[in-house]
DNA sequence: ATAATATTTTAGCCAAATCTAAAAAAATAT
DNA sequence: ATATTTTTTTAGATTTGGCTAAAATATTAT
């Protein structure tokens, strides 16, 4: 796998973001993506298309083929990962991990990212609840579903939170939810729609159905 | 403080170690240690002269004044905290670090700095024995003494052997021990002044107080 | 003191990555 | 179907950091 440049590496990671939903890439997009001129996009497209990364007309736009989107999940992996570290053993916020992944991913030592990745336990979700490629940059399918929605004993993983006032805060941290956790429903009470889930390796607790609505989880496919 | 760019920052790190006792430093010096070019050299201390980091005159040499010392002690704490870090964490080899601290020493959020320098139980030294700055640049003064006046549970580096016998290396040999060793003490046997040593990554090994009065080692004040 | 050698600087060129302004092409509106 | 507007590309410039070759300066040897 060649090396590319701290420049060559955002383009492709922005692009691969950018064509995610089967679309076409344009110019204009990308250079507003990347707080750049337009002029400048077209300037690299010509040169990631002669290194092969992507497919690329004038005037056509641009999807990166499957050696791009290889490049772009190694880049994807080494961000996520880095952003893990920053908040589970760093203890950052999860709106300051960002920034410092975005220079931290361009380190490109292949054995760093993959010590790493062992010496946080393989990770399998960024602090945003995005998923973290794998060593052969496979990301692991999943389904992310409200709390309310989760089959019953089926082990799922919290990803996001859709309120973040301060008091569903306070409600979350006293019953041991955040980011990351691992549960499953054992009951659901139709009377008033709560549930009682079970933290993995702690007790059982109840919440409310106001609050379940709000916990976003995924759980494998 | 400013932010200075990767190259920049390389050039202000060579210098720093190539001025450290007292010399004026050469154009040629430094082009070899960064294998690059004398003219590049020459360019690049018109740069940094302009940015007040250095003394120079023309084919007079460089110096480090006291802000280019600053930035230099900045970069130099990161690329050994980061070495720690990979050692220490990650179980990277000795010899492997330099090179990935090499590029991540240019990551120049503070924050992540200071946090990872908490994160480690700020460390004194790097896998090297080579002094860690602290937050304020402050690089801790040494004691040298002989290992048998070493503290208990002080990381301490060997720095120099009193006796060069045959015998004397045969036996620092057998027991893993030569320039450069980090290790500490762990317990003094008081019956026949015998210490056990903890070396770093290794097992402990017992060595006699003989053996232990040639041995010399420095560690922070 | 002068000549030979070594070091350093200057001059001029190059590549990467950016920009602005103008031209070209495509999309949209009349 | 044309005209207008928007998007994209091209042309040409700039900045950073590097290079080579030649000139200038300093050092060393005779
Ligand atoms: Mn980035
Ligand atoms: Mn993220
Ligand atoms: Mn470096
Ligand atoms: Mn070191």
């Amino acid at each position: 796998m060649l090396n590319y440049s701290q420049s060559e590496e955002n383009y492709i990671k922005a692009i691969y973001h950018l064509q995610a939903d089967g679309e076409t890439v344009t110019t204009n997009a990308l250079a507003q993506e990347l707080l750049t001129r337009p002029a400048s996009v077209t300037d690299m497209m010509k040169k990631l298309k002669t290194k092969k990364l992507l497919n690329y007309q004038p005037y056509q736009g641009f999807r990166l083929n499957n050696e791009g989107k290889k490049v772009a999940l190694g880049i994807i992996r080494r961000h996520r990962l880095w952003e893990y570290f920053l908040s589970e053993k760093l203890k950052f916020g999860w709106d300051e991990v960002h920034e410092i992944a975005e220079e931290l991913e361009h380190v490109s030592s292949k054995k760093l990212v993959d010590k790493l990745d062992e010496y946080l336990g393989f990770p399998k979700f960024d602090p945003h609840g995005d998923p973290i490629p794998d060593m052969n940059g496979k990301i692991e399918n999943y389904q992310q579903v409200s709390l309310v929605d989760l089959p019953l004993n089926t082990l799922a993983e919290v990803c996001h939170v859709s309120n973040q006032s301060t008091e569903m805060l306070d409600l979350l941290k006293h019953k041991n939810i955040s980011i990351g956790t691992r549960l499953e429903i054992k009951q659901k009470f139709h009377f008033d729609s709560s549930v009682e889930i079970k933290i993995r390796q702690q007790h059982l607790v109840t919440i409310s159905e106001q609050l379940a609505k709000n916990i976003f989880v995924r759980y494998g496919a």
